[in-house]
DNA sequence: GCATCTGCCCAAAGCGCTTTGATCGGTAGT
DNA sequence: ACTACCGATCAAAGCGCTTTGGGCAGATGC
C-alpha cells in the first residue's frame, strides 16, 4: 500500500492525504478522519526512502561505532547508548549505527553525511586534536560531541564532564590523607578525558610541590584485565604508590584482584579511588571494600545529549553550546589515612 | 555533487555514469576509470535515500532494541552487538537499531520493513511462542532468529545454543559430586533460552528420581543486584542448596556476594556453576574462585548470525536453515563434593 | 453587484538515483 | 553489398513521497 493507492482508494489527490496525514492545517476535519482511519485499516506505512528523498530529513542520528574489540565490546559505550536510546524512541528517531576500525571514522563519517542517511551526528571518544571536529564543522549538518577535544580552536557544541576538577578533587582528597605516593590507572593515551584527568592529578599534585611520576601511571584499555595488570605492575615497584586513581570502575575491579592477590588490605594498606560512570553492574557500594568515587551517570549523558542532538537537528538549539558537568566525589571505605 | 552535476561534469549521461560506478559491464573500460576518478576527486558520495528509492535495498539491517532500563543497558546485548558489528562492518552493511519498550516491538518491526528502511531483520530475546516469528513469516523479509521459540510450529532459520543439554550436563556434573539439592538462579521468565535451561536441569534431575523445588529457582533479569538477593534468599531458607546454577556470569557475581556474605566457601560449602557469555568484563578464571562454567560466546554468535543474515539478504542463504551450537562445559574451582 | 477573501482541494514538479528500451557507428557474416 | 550483430552510450520512465502554485466554490466587504 503506497500514497498512491491510498488517495485512489480514498477518491482524493495525494497531495490531500499527504497533508491529512502529516497534519497540516489546509485539509477539513472530516477529510483528515476519513483519512486517518483509511490510513490505520489498511496499515498504510510511508516509504521511508522516498519520505527521506522528497524531504531531506533522515529522522535517524548518525554514530560511527568503534569496532575494534578493544573498545567497543565497551562496556561504557553500551551504558551510553542505552540513555541515549531511551531518549531517541521517546522523541521518534532511531540510530545509524556505522561499526568502523579506528582510523577509518572519518571516512565513515563523510560517507554517512554526504549519503543523507542521518540528519544529525554524535561524536565520541575524542582525541586531542580531533580532526572530527574540523570535519563536522566544514559539513553542514548538525553535529554533538561527547567531551572535549584538547587542541581545537573555535566553538563547537559539547557535553563534558568536568574531568579534570574530578581527579584533581580525588587527589587533594588523598593528599589530606597523607597520601604521597600517589599512582594513576588511566584510559587509553591521546583521548581527551584521559589527558584531562592527569591533568587534574598534576595539578593537585603540584599544589603541593609533588608531580606525578611517569611509572606511577599507566594508559591502558579501560578494561578489567589491564586494571589487574597495571596495578601489579604498580605494586612490584621499589617505592609502590600508597594510593591509586582509577578511570573506571571496570579498571578498579582488575586493580583490586591485584592489591588481593599481593595481600594488602584496600583502604588500609592502600587507598583507591575510581571514576565512577554509574554501570549497572559495577556498583562502588557493592564491593567487598565499598569504593570511593568521582561519580557521574553515562546514561544520564546519553539521554541529554540525545536531547541536545535532536534539538540542535530540529533547530530548537543554535550556536555551540557548550554544558560541563561536575562529578561528585563520594568517600566510602577504600580510602584511607596513608600508611606510614 | 549528485550524478547529474557528475554526469554533466564528464560529458557523459547519468546511466553511463551510474553503470561505470555500479561495475556493470557494459562500460568501456577508460571511461569508468575516468569516472572512477572523477567521483573520487569530486568526493562524490550517491545519496543512499534516493538508491534505496530505486533498487528497494537498504544495506542495512534492521534491530529492536529493548529500550526498558532493565533489559537493555544489558551487557549480554552490547557484546552480542559487537560481533554482529564487526561482521557488519566486513560486508558494509549498517544497522538502523530501534528503541522500542517491550510490547512496542511488534509495531516497531512493521514498522521497520514498511518503510523499508532495512532489508534484513534479527530478532532476539525470543519469548515461547514469540508472535514475532509469524510476524516475520507474513512479511516478506529476510530475517534470522537468534534463540528459539518453544511452542512455534513450522520452521524457521535461527541460530541457538543447546541451552537445555548445557545445562543438563552441568546438572550431571553436580549429581555426580553429589549434590542432591540443587537451585537454579535463572534467567528472566518466559524467555525461551530461560525455559530450556529450567528444562535441562529438570531432565538431569528427573533421571536420578529428583525434582526442581519452586522454591529453589529464581526467575529474575541477569543483573549483578537480582543474583545478589536471589542467592540470599535461597540461603536463608530451612533447606538451601547445596549447589547452584547461574543463567550468567553476570548473576553469578552478585551470587557469589552473597555466598561471601553468608560466611560459605565457594567450592567447598556450596558449588556453583555459571552460563558462561564469554564477556571480557566477566571472566570466570579471574573470579577469586575460580568459576566452572558452561561457555558460549556470545560475541562468536553475533558474527556468526551477521553472516548467515546478510547471505539471506543476499539471496546466498535460503531455506530455514537451523544451528545450534553446544556450549562447553568447563570445570574450575567453584564446583566440588557435597557437603554432608 | 462586484471584487476580495478564505477554506479546501488538486495537478504537477521535483528529490537523486537505477533501469529499460532505444540509438548508433562499426565490424563480421554471407 | 546487404543484413546481422555487438559494444558503448543515451533519453526517459519510474521509485513514493512532499511541496509549490494554482483553482474553485462559497462567504464577506463595500
Amino acid at each position: 500500500m503506497n500514497l498512491k493507492q491510498l488517495a485512489e482508494l480514498l477518491g482524493l489527490s495525494q497531495t490531500t492525504v499527504s497533508r491529512a496525514l502529516n497534519g497540516y492545517p489546509e485539509v477539513n476535519r472530516a477529510t483528515r478522519e476519513r483519512v486517518l482511519k483509511a490510513a490505520e485499516e489498511t496499515g498504510y506505512r510511508p516509504n521511508a526512502a522516498a519520505q527521506r528523498l522528497a524531504t531531506g530529513r533522515a529522522g535517524s542520528i548518525g554514530l560511527v561505532m568503534p569496532a575494534a574489540p578493544d573498545y567497543y565490546a565497551d562496556i561504557h559505550f553500551a551504558e551510553f547508548l542505552s540513555g541515549l536510546g531511551e531518549e531517541a524512541a521517546r522523541r521518534d528517531f532511531h540510530f545509524v549505527l556505522m561499526p568502523k576500525k579506528p582510523g577509518e571514522e572519518e571516512d565513515a563519517l563523510r560517507w554517512l553525511v554526504a549519503s543523507g542517511s542521518v540528519d544529525g551526528i554524535y561524536l565520541a571518544y575524542m582525541q586531542a586534536n580531533d580532526p572530527r571536529i574540523t570535519l563536522m564543522q566544514s559539513l553542514r549538518i548538525p553535529y554533538l560531541v561527547h567531551g572535549r577535544s584538547i587542541g581545537i580552536e573555535g566553538d563547537y557544541p559539547y557535553l563534558d564532564v568536568d574531568n579534570e576538577a574530578a581527579f584533581r578533587d580525588a587527589t587533594n582528597l588523598l593528599l589530606e590523607l597523607g597520601h604521597r605516593r600517589i599512582g594513576l590507572l588511566n584510559g587509553p593515551g591521546g583521548v581527551d578525558f584521559t589527558i584531562r584527568r592527569k591533568a587534574g592529578v598534576e595539578a593537585a599534585l603540584a599544589a603541593k610541590g609533588l608531580a606525578l611520576e611517569a611509572e606511577q601511571m599507566r594508559h591502558t584499555a579501560m578494561t578489567d584485565e589491564f586494571g589487574f595488570r597495571g596495578m601489579k605492575e604498580l605494586l612490584e615497584q621499589p617505592a609502590p604508590p600508597t594510593a591509586v586513581l582509577c578511570a573506571s570502575t571496570v579498571l578498579a575491579l582488575g586493580a583490586i584482584r591485584a592489591v588481593n592477590q599481593a595481600g594488602l588490605r584496600l583502604g588500609r594498606d592502600i587507598s583507591l579511588i575510581a571514576h565512577d560512570d554509574v554501570l549497572p553492574l559495577l556498583k562502588p557500594e557493592d564491593f567487598s571494600v565499598p569504593l570511593t568515587t568521582t561519580r557521574s551517570s553515562l546514561r544520564a549523558a546519553g539521554v541529554r545529549i540525545g536531547q541536545r542532538l535532536i534539538d540542535r537537528i530540529k533547530g530548537l538549539e543554535t550556536g555551540p553550546e557548550q554544558e560541563l558537568w561536575k562529578a561528585e566525589l563520594i568517600v566510602r571505605n577504600s580510602t584511607g589515612a596513608a600508611p606510614r
